[in-house]
DNA sequence: CCGGAAGCCTTGCCATCTTAGGTATCATGC
DNA sequence: GCATGATACCTAAGATGGCAAGGCTTCCGG
């Protein structure tokens, strides 16, 4: 039952980002915890990677983001996917899908 | 019948390396080549990226390179895999599967 | 009133990949 | 003979992107 944190890789943390939010509007915060969450607790994405993140992935039009209050009545930014962000993310999880294929075919070859 | 190039991701090179090597021991511009062939075409090795990685992974002991001669007599520097460096690979393997399993997991989250 | 959680952000550091070169040797074709 | 392309090595500059470590404010519970 060891359950080691996956470390992420780099260029994967966009994919998980427009994933969370692919399930409805959340602010940063709430994403972390969303991918937390998702991941069964084994992915952790860190707040320094998150932010510059959100900002990078809102500047290419895949998520806009406006302030906004929780239902507790604070402020937050949520973001949510645009059209552009549906279409990026599956790219990106075919990427995805054809890097893994490709791994694999290599663990076979000799 | 498009057969897309994938592009790796930073941080899986060293296993590809390593899984390349576990094939047997072979110099850096045929590493390329081998790798190249076992993903079926799929994966591009840039010279840029091996050289430095090949130095890397040789300081930490995963592989070890001698000068030598190839079968048409030109010189090349041979590496092969060292003990540590076929636990190494194993580590690595692991580790990606992790990660394939999350992101899969992922996928699945609602 | 104090600590911690919720929420935002920035800065500096570091590892790694890409691009774009440079060198030398050898085989092939013209 | 000579140019070209493949084989083989290497490096430097630049961009990218995650990590560690901070700082800020607001709010709630003890």
């Amino acid at each position: 039952m060891t359950n080691p944190k996956a470390d992420l890789l780099q260029g994967t943390l966009d994919m998980l980002i427009l994933k969370a939010l692919s399930l409805g509007p959340l602010h940063g915060y709430g994403i972390i915890q969303r991918i937390s969450r998702m991941s069964d607790e084994m992915l952790t994405v860190e707040q320094g990677a998150l932010y510059p993140a959100l900002y990078r992935i809102e500047l290419k039009g895949w998520i806009s983001g406006k302030w906004g209050e929780n239902e507790t009545g604070r402020k937050a930014k949520f973001y949510k996917l645009t059209r552009a962000g549906q279409k990026q993310l599956r790219l990106e999880e075919e990427s995805w899908d054809r890097l893994v294929l490709v791994v694999a075919k290599m663990r076979e070859a000799t």
